[in-house]
RNA sequence: GGAGAGGUGGCCGAGUGGUUGAUGGCGCCGGUCUUGAAAACCGGAGUACCGCAAGGUACCGCAGGUUCGAAUCCUGCCCUCUCCGCCA
């Protein structure tokens, strides 16, 4: 969430940042008053604490008449006074500070000045493009064309088992999304220096508060119900690597921490009927390699770019074209404040898909999750940048290269940077 | 699923309802001593919020309750651990 001191202190600021994200101020009022509610909240809380202080002092007053053998019934009498109306403020206070507090959750990050304003993806810049789309000379096939004919994607049946937007892997496929898997996480830990780990796949609501699904995005996650406890499945391993350190103080030399993991995602895909039905763009189960960092404000930003560099080189190395894309205000992600999309060829389709998104959250999660660190002994602890992108997504890469090294006899070639990982298979056929 | 134990400051561990944000120990930081280190001794050290400031308030798993006053009493919840059962 956004800091709330920030937010009173800088009214027009917040107003208009938030604006740039295609958010009004009658949008946000209309959630409820940061403005009011805060000056409500102080006002009770000096009143509360004023009380309070009286009450501690009676209440030594009191000890000390006890000890003395002397009569306090009268200033107890007083004080029960007191009492009751701490308690009435208290609630008052209380209420005040509940309202503020949803209110701040939904409320979305800043973007980063540098972002470009705009309404949604067609304002979207394309930063760079990175090697050229393969000249096939004849006409790509789709990859579930490519993959059912192969043998090596099931899409019925797993429509039989799960019904749609699943996928069953055989032989050859399943083998290379594993080789997909080991190849990145190789990649990430070995060269690139993260440290591989394995989170629970399920969290808690609290963590997904965290982190920003929860509560305005809850209709996009399952949620698993076993006897009184509620547990959602993670929609991607950003949420467990962020909540890793949630209510902890880190020392400035831990940062930046650098954390890849490889895990399963589930995504109801709530409202995206009709869109991306075929194939393996859109599953409601898929396998990504996820790369998170926390790291200081100052270096936030040049450790995005370097997680963007990291998440092409997987491209690079398997001879994909891409393009790297910043997205606009209006198409950023609710928690993000800046976003690179990383966007792969896909000849079947004859576009560019999205294939990794890199964001910094700046401090909008860490606030939320309560993760700091010390920049020196002694000194006051601050929020940490939390950082998130996609290392990549495995199915998308899968299709990738599908699509990219398919040939005209309707095998494909199997890049050569995976084929130790695929006890040197050249071709699938 | 059944039975039991426990959650206090970075860690360990005290705590009779009343100057207890909390004894003590370890670890940590600073200092004295020492050629240096260790030991010993002295001192320091949590987080958040309110306030221009002085200062104030809150926090002993969480949320309520009793009371003039709660780490301490009561209720509910959460979590951890042990044993039994079941199980990959």
């Amino acid at each position: 969430m956004l800091d709330l001191r920030f937010v009173v202190e800088n009214r027009d600021r917040v107003v208009e940042m938030l604006g740039r994200r295609g958010l009004s101020v009658d949008a946000i009022l209309a959630a409820g008053d940061p403005w009011a509610l805060d000056a409500e909240r102080r006002s009770v809380l000096q009143k509360v604490e004023q009380l309070r202080h009286r009450q501690r002092l009676a209440g030594e007053e009191i000890a000390r008449r006890g000890k003395a053998g002397q009569d306090a019934s009268e200033l107890k009498a007083d004080m029960k006074g007191v009492a009751e109306e701490v308690k009435a403020l208290d609630g008052r206070l209380q209420d005040a500070e509940a309202r503020l507090g949803q209110l701040m959750l939904v409320l979305p990050n800043l973007p980063d000045p540098s972002v470009p304003v705009g309404p949604d993806a067609s304002a979207n810049q394309e930063v760079r493009r990175v090697g050229e789309p393969p000249q096939l000379g004849f006409t790509p096939k789709a990859h579930w064309d490519i993959g059912t004919r192969l043998g090596i994607l099931d899409f019925d049946r797993a429509a039989k088992i799960s019904g749609a937007r699943f996928a069953v892997y055989f032989g050859a496929g399943a083998r290379l999304e594993r080789a997909l898997i080991q190849f990145m996480l190789d990649l990430h830990t070995k060269e690139r220096g993260y440290r591989e780990v394995i989170p629970p796949y399920l969290v808690t609501a609290e963590t997904l508060l965290g982190t920003g699904q929860l509560p305005k995005f809850e209709a996009d996650l399952f949620k698993t119900r076993a006897g009184e406890k509620d547990l959602y499945l993670i929609p991607t391993a950003e949420v467990p690597l962020t909540a890793l350190h949630r209510d902890e103080i880190l020392e400035a030399a831990d940062l930046p921490r650098r954390y890849v993991a490889f895990t399963p995602c589930f995504r109801s895909e709530a409202g995206s009927y009709g869109k991306d039905v075929r194939g393996l763009i859109r599953q409601h189960q898929f396998h990504k390699v996820e790369l998170v960092k926390l790291t200081t404000p100052e270096t936030s930003l040049a450790e995005l770019d370097s997680m963007v560099a990291d998440a092409e080189e997987v491209l690079k190395r398997l001879g994909l074209p891409y393009r790297v894309v910043v997205l606009c205000t209006g198409d950023m992600g609710f928690w993000s404040a800046k976003t690179y999309d990383i966007e792969v060829w896909l000849p079947g389709q004859a576009l560019y898909r999205e294939i990794s998104s890199c964001s910094s959250c700046t401090d909008y999660q860490a606030r939320r999750s309560s993760i700091r660190y010390r920049p020196a002994p002694k000194e006051k602890p601050r929020y940490v940048h939390t950082l998130n992108g996609s290392g990549l997504a495995v199915g998308r890469t899968l299709i990738a290269i599908l699509e990219n090294g398919q040939q005209a006899d309707g095998s494909v070639v199997v890049p050569s940077a995976l084929r130790p990982y695929m006890d040197g298979l050249e071709r699938i056929v």
